[in-house]
DNA sequence: TTGTATGCGTTATCAA
DNA sequence: TTGATAACGCATACAA
């Protein structure tokens, strides 16, 4: 008639079992390595008990924890989903666990996230983008827990990323756009402080417009925060001044459509008034109106291979190493050429 | 010229700084109960050795986490984004960290991810929906991890709850939808197998229905899992039939943003040759083209809420009360009267 | 204010 | 195949 049982402990079910301590970790552990019978003793016993391995208790006897942390930006939007599903599933598949904390694009929250992480075991970490403070990676390397960047990549960077070139990206899209005839360009992009993602997208369109002949300076950018509302905001922001772009570059998808959004609002047409182009090709830009012209990031795969040489590393001892891979145009409904 | 120094630990601080491992203990967890000057030597030795506490240690030690796990279906929609954003950010308040895991509205996984999560020393739980085994409730109890569910309320049920009436919402709505002249009604629905929000929407239509004297039978109901490409393909079979609805409920925004999708590449007008009606009133609903009618669920109060609910439990021992949350129509433009 | 000593629940080494 | 036992890193009751 206790109100409260005690939580039950590898000890207790020892006990239960009528077997040692010992036995029942290795019936956890290695069940091959014991005899049926005792097993089934001692699975009873668990199932009976409904006992719970403690996972501190077992991080700190086993020094691993088989858990890998990933810390992205923000979940409120699909930017990361995709590629972070991709990355868990298959880190399953080699017997880890993935877990996540965002950040809301502060630094001071990444940092706080990666102790958190670290000092919570993870064997290793999966971090967006290479900008961070170098003090950083020191705690990373003297806590032995290693770290792979993702969703860029920087050749001139140290450290290891499985990713895509954000500058060279955007480049190849901007090139494609000023061919159609456009030569008033603007850029809604996320704020550039702390996001080497957006700095490098930035970045490509100025050399795009440089290899054109066009002056760089002339790119009117609007720095903005996340969200949809922010997008529609800045495009109308854009819209409302004297000099008026013909062609709308935005940091995301998720601008992206906030813009679209607003043009539809202000009674623009897009594309015949204004060509809207995005980044990252998330499901939205599939449905947005018109279907959005965007850049498309191959999320999937780089969530698995991310997945896959962090397993590598930790089960195998094989070295992380530079991946680039590739993105696409995708051409939908919200660019034409100037003389359309 | 070690390769490879070990990892500091509480003692390594100590013996640096020329203290116990009791009083670096007190430095973090209690820094008034120590002198000025013996903080400032711990706190430049945790500096100098990188020191990051051992969280698995710690856990066991002081036998709480600090800790609270939250188990949603999916992280690839913002569905649940804006209310876990909420509940992550007045638990902060309270000093918790929110842990997130995913289940794929799978049960098993989802089974898996609760046994984690209290294996990781969680000391509360968020849940969403009442749908689950009783063993797994058996199985927090005697683990003594209080859970809370959320995005539901059912009175009937002795689960504690912050959440809403997902029957009446849309009881509410389709009464409505009815009262403009709509007879020929369809849902697109989740998958209800174990999914009781999805469900009691659901039944939520045929009240309405029966109550204004149209035959439940006569609701056309198509289940399919997540996604805007499912909601879109599930409207297409539903217009592809002979007997056309006039109004298409769906079970949430995202379903319903893939009909409106659907509907625009069919040639149908919406809302003049059909109303599409959404649920939740995410972000999405508001840019969606034309902009979703749906219901209003209030995610940040309900996060916000849940969160308070259970740090009061664990801080001061007050136990969770049923908390009814109410959902509000939004009309937009998707919805018009059959007589258009 | 500080130090000593013990225990938390598990894994892993070593014997049996 | 099994058991005894020593870590693992930290918090805390108690003593000084």
């Amino acid at each position: 008639m206790n109100s409260k049982r005690a939580i039950p402990t590898l000890h207790d079910v020892a006990t239960t079992a009528g077997v040692s301590t010992a036995t029942v970790s290795r019936c956890l552990n290695f069940p091959d390595r014991v005899s049926p019978r005792t097993k089934d003793k001692v699975l009873a016993a668990i199932e009976a008990l409904g006992y719970s391995p403690n996972f501190g208790a077992r991080a700190m006897a086993a020094r691993r924890t088989n858990t890998i942390g990933a810390i992205i930006p923000t979940m409120e939007n699909a930017i990361f989903a995709r590629g972070l599903q991709a990355f868990q599933e298959e880190l399953r598949l080699h017997g880890f666990t993935m877990l996540v904390a965002s950040t809301s694009y502060k630094p001071e929250i990444e940092e706080e996230q990666i102790r958190s992480l670290v000092s919570r075991g993870a064997d290793a970490l999966l971090l967006i983008g290479h900008d961070r403070r170098p003090e950083i990676y020191d705690f990373l390397e003297t806590q032995g827990v290693p770290a792979l960047v993702t969703w860029a990549f920087d050749a001139a960077s140290h450290r290891t990323s499985v990713g895509f070139d954000n500058q060279r990206a955007m480049q190849e899209m901007a090139t494609e756009v000023i061919k159609l005839g456009h030569k008033k360009l603007a850029l809604i992009s996320a704020e550039t402080a702390n996001n080497d993602r957006a700095l490098a997208r930035r970045t490509g369109i100025y050399q795009a417009m440089e290899d054109a002949g066009l002056p760089p300076h002339d790119l009117q950018v609007v720095e903005t925060s996340y969200g949809i509302v922010e997008g529609a905001n800045a495009f109308g922001e854009i819209m409302g001044r004297g000099q008026k772009p013909t062609a709308v570059f935005c940091g995301n998808d998720v601008l992206a459509v906030g813009a679209l959004r607003r043009a539809r609002e202000m009674g623009i047409s897009v594309p015949q008034d204004v060509s809207v182009i995005g980044f990252d090709d998330i499901e939205l830009a599939q449905v947005a109106y018109p279907p959005l012209t965007t850049v498309h990031v191959p999320h999937r795969e780089m969530g698995q291979k991310a997945a896959r040489a962090l397993s590598r590393l930790l089960l195998e001892g094989i070295p992380l190493e530079p991946t680039l891979l590739k993105t696409t145009l995708v051409y939908r409904n919200t660019l034409a050429p100037i003389n359309f």
